[in-house]
This record gives structure tokens, C-alpha cells and sequence, in this order.
DNA sequence: CATATGACGACAA
DNA sequence: ATTGTCGCCATAT
């Protein structure tokens, strides 16, 4: 009886999987620091996934129940929040950003000022 | 298989 | 600063 790929092994996820894309998102975002914020397209990159912004936006929708991922430190590129003003989920955000001393002017933030610029040793996180 | 949809981004007016 | 267009790509329908 030949025998096909076996194609059910979790424990070595393809590297492109989704699964595996966004393990390697969180995990970047977990890696920003308290009082630091990141653009997507910036998470996206430092996960190894180019011109992905709209997948980290995505992930950030399957966190796993009980993993705290600071989603919140994750905004557009031009610093501003990217859920609309009116949503729950806006006033959360500026909340917890306020909260680590960044600075929130009108839903937006200074990505000059507070944009994280992690160290080559902060990103040992790809494969 | 064809379209539509986004917690996006770069760029041109 | 604003607005519109287009590219992108996983999901949803």
C-alpha cells in the first residue's frame, strides 16, 4: 500500500501556513515594548510577512482565549487608531496607550517619537 | 470559481 | 491635510 504525505503533522507547521503566520505576528507584537507602538505594515515585516498589514490586522481577530497579546500598541502608519471613533474598541485602545505614558492627540500617535525601533538581539523570533 | 470585504499602505492630486 | 485609487491577501459568501 503506497503511502501519500502525511499532511496532519502540527508539529512542523509550513512556514508559510496561516497558523504559522500568525504565531510569528503575535509573537512580534509580544515583543513590543510597554510605551512603544508599531504600524502593521511594520509587524508584518518584522514577522517576515512582506506587504501583510491586512493579515496582522486579521490575526489580531483569532488571539487565542487567555494569550495577552498587546494588540493595542499596533496602529496605522501614520499613527492613528485604526478602529473608527465611535467603536468600543477605540476608546480601549487609546485608554490602554495613555495608560504607558504615550502620548494620544485626536486618535493619534507621534509614530516619530513613539515608533519601536527594536534592537537586532529583539529579533531573534523568525523560524 | 467569482466577488466582496477589511483593526492596511503607498502615492497622486 | 484630505480624498481617491490601487495593490494586497486571507476569508466570507
Amino acid at each position: 500500500m503506497p503511502r501519500l504525505p502525511d499532511t496532519s503533522d502540527v508539529s512542523r507547521p509550513d512556514p508559510s501556513s496561516t497558523a504559522a503566520r500568525y504565531e510569528r505576528i503575535w509573537r512580534v507584537i509580544e515583543a513590543i515594548p510597554v510605551g512603544s507602538v508599531a504600524s502593521y505594515g511594520q509587524v508584518a515585516e518584522l514577522a517576515g510577512i512582506a506587504r501583510g498589514a491586512r493579515q496582522v490586522a486579521r490575526s489580531l481577530r483569532h488571539v487565542p482565549d487567555g494569550r495577552s497579546v498587546p494588540w493595542f500598541r499596533v496602529l496605522r502608519a501614520d499613527g492613528r487608531i485604526a478602529m473608527a471613533k465611535s467603536t468600543a474598541g477605540y476608546r480601549r485602545q487609546r485608554t490602554h496607550l495613555l495608560s504607558e505614558g504615550v502620548v494620544v492627540n485626536d486618535g493619534r500617535v507621534s509614530m516619530r517619537v513613539y515608533r519601536w525601533a527594536p534592537r537586532s538581539d529583539e529579533i531573534l523570533l523568525r523560524f
